[in-house]
DNA sequence: CGCAATCTTGATTTCGATCAACGAGTGTGG
DNA sequence: CCACACTCGTTGATCGAAATCAAGATTGCG
């Protein structure tokens, strides 16, 4: 194989995944999936090693305890790439679309020899489970410690972050989930959500034009609200645009 | 190189570290280090990937916020390994010692080029970050949708079977930890985990014979309280002992 | 023994959940 | 075109769980 700029270059297979995995792979049949979930749609995760890479709209990694509640463990945004847990006892996960997107499904689970067999893969792997862990570890903490106005501070400046369009005016973003999904990532509920979101706006640190979507002046005041800074970029398992020398 | 039994083996350096790792290395120099660490004893996480494997006592991962809020993300008991988040800008994470603790120090950071032509110690590095983000998970949604009293019983099944022994009466357990761990542990503060350590004691599914030592007769109706099943052996980024295959 | 740290318990407050009503927006069918 | 059902979001009233503040009790250690 030859050495080459797999991540958004002209000669990967899935330019959109900007991810470079593809590039790594040898070649076997299971290649990149695209799929287009609807909102409400969900996605068992099955077995084996699965990625995704999310292309277009907004997916959120759930999981559910007996008696109904529902957590969001994570939000991808696109650009990011993400793997679920392959949980077998504790918790069943799955990945749900909060608003039709679209992904791109690589699944590695007929690749574990190719997996063990490839050092820079199997260390790109290893590197995205990384950084996924410390998505994870912020948003435990958010759970374990923010107080509700904390927590939707925190979220909107994440969200103006990851999925905002700078205008003049400000950061505006289309808030492509419900308020119950909101509640169900930040360990509330809706009525809750909903009220904060009036605090919000009365404060002045982000104004509601409608419920789907806000427009923030300041995002560093709003960010400050929250004792964690909101990560800059996409947060999940993401992948920097790199130069990766295939061995 | 051959192939051989690795984990606990008599062939590795570290015996007691069961986790492979150490063998995979081309045995340059920063080799394991063992450490010791008194009750309340800090250990910065620095640069570089490292990790630990707890011999004995307790250890925790913690984090803070500016308020001097505390967090702690995960517990590690003799038999776990971790490997903290090299996380520079959002939260900053130490490890602490919740009581006199023995630790296996591996640094790997200078074994960046090892692991990236390794591909069995990228891999296996990949399988153990996978396990960890697993029980992250778990403590996510625990933290998010559990009350006190469900958070508590997990917790007191969960040291049950770390680190519970099994005696005539029942399974005992010498909790090696202050209320103020639990607390920051499980999102609460330490007099609500004192009043549902009464509780608890009240209901009689476990039984307090000194602020820290219990009794539990029944694990499985402890566990039944919480809608989500305690992991049976050790969290945390573990390996199982198995056979290795060098390449 | 005496002191300090830790644990427990009580009184009160605060925050978020729950229950309930209502309004806005949307889609459907008559 | 309107009537209707339906979902979603907002707001109010009330309740309950946990935090906070404040003693005491217990434990452990020099």
């Amino acid at each position: 194989m030859a050495s080459g700029k797999l991540a958004g270059g002209a000669g990967g297979p899935f330019r959109s995944c900007a991810n470079g995995i593809c590039g790594l792979l040898d070649g076997g049949p299971p290649l990149p999936r695209l799929r287009s979930m609807e909102r409400g749609e969900r996605l068992d995760t099955g077995t084996g090693l699965k990625l995704w890479t999310v292309l277009g709209g907004i997916v959120a990694l759930c999981t559910s305890l007996a008696d109904g509640r529902r957590q969001i463990v994570g939000l991808s945004t696109p650009g990011n790439l993400f793997c679920p847990p392959d949980e077998t006892e504790r918790l069943d996960f799955w990945i749900e679309a909060l608003a039709p997107s679209q992904l791109c499904e690589l699944d590695l689970s007929s690749h574990a020899r190719t997996i063990a067999g490839n050092a820079t893969l199997a260390s790109e792997l290893f590197r995205a489970a990384q950084g996924q862990a410390r998505s994870i570890y912020a948003h435990l903490v958010t759970l374990g410690r923010l107080d509700g106005m904390e927590r939707v501070c925190l979220f909107l400046a994440d969200m103006a972050w990851r999925i905002g369009e700078r205008t003049p005016e400000g950061c505006r973003v289309r808030l492509p989930m419900a308020r119950e999904d909101i509640a169900d990532y930040l360990g509330l509920n809706a009525e809750t959500v909903s009220r904060i979101f009036s605090r919000v706006k009365k404060a002045r640190l982000a104004d509601f034009r409608s419920p789907t979507e806000y427009v923030v002046q300041d995002i560093a005041a709003l960010q400050s609200r929250a004792p964690i800074p909101a990560p800059h970029r996409p947060a999940g398992l993401e992948f920097e645009e790199r130069e990766v020398a295939l061995s």
